[in-house]
DNA sequence: CGCCAGATTGAGGTCAGTCAACTACAGTGG
DNA sequence: CCACTGTAGTTGACTGACCTCAATCTGGCG
């Protein structure tokens, strides 16, 4: 959040509350269970995470990917059980911390709790994004926009990351995330390959051609073009 | 938001200053475009409404139902560009008010700003439930879960709905809003019909089969199981 | 070396889309 | 009162994007 306003040290200082804790783990821990209880936040501050629901049918759909920055568990604190779970991508750090602490922050600053709210707008556009994707978008656009957003996320928090990065998701991944098989995944990867909007060597892809990406996804980065004047007073 | 917890005085008297200004529309009404600027956010007194985005290729998603009580054109207010068009369904009254308004709401009262973010984590919540429907389930399971959504978010507010409701949606809107057309809508319709999952006569729908359609659709109705114990002090 | 998860490729099937015709009905103007 | 218009719903025939199943290939690791 310090990214989208410069924060007092007050602030800044109710920030670092919360991320006293910290708890490591590696690929594939499950933090939080959907339909268990989810009474925890937590601030990813290094690595990558998942949430995703796995329906009756067998088949999962990955709902966001995290990064560190992240402020995860919104969802699970509201209801007596968790609505989705929360996965380990590759290896973190997480800052676990109890939803009356969330509680107290809003009572005592104002601008961090509506920060807050508009982080969590933004992962509402980012949603709806995703929705319109699945929705109305070929199976080759919406591998195309998924890589951008990657991209995008990982170069907020890694300025070296450029257009070259490493995925860190299998193919099923990012087939659950996209409504894909992995085997359809697999031939939409090609596609773009053969028609040089991308490039991919060993889990690392470059991108070739942002703008055609962008275009045909409809993608836009929603961590941009914000407008965040009418914020209350820092306290 | 005074069904989510009981509100004092105080906060109620906050809550009906943002609803000061009231404005009547007719179905069809635009009341917010996509890429234009966007910032006021409205009350939805009475009627229904939509939020929507249209693609390059000429399709559109819609990415929400709006009913009264909601608070509509959040994700407005962030962007120098309203990421998404506001569309009135119904005949409807709407309260506009000015995004410092909020600003002064979340200073002056923790409890509605925890409320509002609240609020907007079970629409975050709804998006994801639409986002796995999408993905993952049937045509026919995604109309069904779409009927549900629509028979409870009525109920909601008025309590005369049971079973059987007007949609007040054409065939085609349905199709946008599951990722379908008009056509297969169609199909689906009848199908569900011939099942005696529901009954139709004339845009009334009656659910007739409740249980079955959920299970299908992996439905949940999220304005219920909540827990929120944890909120701050009402000021 | 053998094992295993993940990636790749092919063949064939199916769900939902496209195109097109037709019906029903409300509104409008003469 | 009725012809005309436009919107929404319905239905059938055909197509195609994506899925399923299954075989093969690859690289990492004990």
């Amino acid at each position: 959040m310090n990214q989208l306003v410069a924060l007092t040290e007050a602030e800044r200082d109710a920030l670092a509350e919360l991320e006293k804790r910290e708890r490591h783990h590696r690929r594939g821990a499950v933090i939080q269970r959907a339909n268990e209880p989810g009474n925890d936040l937590f601030i990813l501050r290094a690595g990558m995470m998942m949430s995703y629901v796995l329906l009756d049918n067998g088949s999962r759909q990955i709902l966001r990917f995290h990064f560190p920055g992240d402020m995860v568990g919104m969802p699970g604190i509201l209801y007596s059980e968790a609505p989705e779970t929360l996965c380990v991508l590759s290896d973190c750090v997480i800052c676990p911390f109890d939803r009356s602490a969330l509680a107290e922050l809003i009572e005592i600053h104002p601008r961090l709790a509506a920060l807050i709210l508009v982080v969590s707008q933004i992962e509402r556009v980012a949603l709806t994004d995703r929705l319109a994707m699945l929705g109305r978008v070929s199976a080759k656009s919406r591998v195309g926009a998924l890589l951008l957003e990657l991209r995008d996320r990982m170069r907020a928090t890694d300025k070296s990351v450029t257009d070259s990065f490493t995925l860190g998701l299998t193919q099923e991944e990012i087939g659950d995330a996209t409504g894909l098989t992995s085997v359809h995944v697999n031939r939409m990867l090609r596609q773009l390959e053969e028609e040089g909007l991308i490039e991919r060597d060993n889990g690392r892809v470059t991108i070739r051609n942002d703008a055609a990406l962008a275009r045909a996804a409809n993608y836009v980065n929603r961590y941009e073009g914000l407008d965040l004047g009418w914020l209350p007073d820092a306290r």
